[in-house]
DNA sequence: GATGCAAATGCAAATTACTTGCAGGAGGCC
DNA sequence: GGCCTCCTGCAAGTAATTTGCATTTGCATC
């Protein structure tokens, strides 16, 4: 979807600083923190301020346009949310590889939970391991 | 399991602080941040300092005493692991209530990870949404 | 195209959660 | 009881993120 509008449809206003956000998530695959986030998009935009980032990342988060999720290392990590839908990852510890993952453990859980009458508004579900390369020893360091 | 055999059979020293800690530990049912805890030792053991709790803490955690989730706010939560084993936590955005989950997603994907190769060494299931209390409207504010 | 106003931004300082270096102190094997 | 290593308290440091405030900007309306 075109970033403009992907903005008026959830009643933001378009920036520059905004676009930019989105254009550094749209082109890339794997997710990232709010630090890389800024340090890619200060290229694109220089002058971006990094509570701006911070700021817009909590908005479109609200507005659902992103996805979060906490890493090992203190910093949360951020991607757009595409439209083929909700997913998870596998994440290497020793590459930073994050490989999609299509199962979410929500449909088999979901039954259980209403039955205990809680209402799922969020979750969270990450694997953290090794790659196939990793494993054989053939990841960076 | 008494707790000074749980440190020794860890090779850790039995000291005054791990005992306050894993004494707070066993008796609270859910899970507790790291600041939380620190108050709730220092009632019993006053003078223990923030930094033995997260030393040990991590300490902990490395034998695999205990489990660390990530939380909506930047603090991580801590619990004791118990015998019963393995179980994952469905939390009340409300009132905090967390309400433990027998089933592990895990079981649905080792299969499937392995057949690409990767190897699962950790993971991080959390469910958010409202207790049946809050739901109703309920519980604390 | 000018105007008004709420929303968005930049800046700098503050906060939060956690970490580290170091010197002294205490478990526990001998 | 001695010794060595691990553990702790203290204080300063760090990294990620948040906040207050003055200024600027998008954009709906005239």
């Amino acid at each position: 979807m075109d970033i403009e509008e992907l903005l008026k449809q959830n009643d933001l206003k378009v920036t520059p600083q905004r676009k930019a956000i989105l254009a550094v998530l749209q082109n890339t695959n794997s997710f990232l923190s709010a630090q890389d986030l800024f340090q890619r998009v200060i290229a694109i935009l220089p002058g971006t301020n990094f509570s701006t980032i911070y700021r817009n990342l909590d908005v479109m988060l609200a507005k659902g346009l992103l996805c979060r999720v906490p890493s090992d290392n203190g910093a949360d990590l951020y991607e757009l949310r595409r439209e083929e839908g909700h997913h998870h990852h596998a994440v290497c510890k020793t590459c930073g590889a994050s490989i999609p993952v299509d199962y979410c453990p929500m449909e088999s859980l979901i039954q259980e939970l209403d039955r205990k009458g809680f209402l799922p508004t969020e979750h969270c579900f990450e694997v953290y391991g090794l790659c196939a390369r990793c494993r054989k020893g053939k990841g960076k360091q």
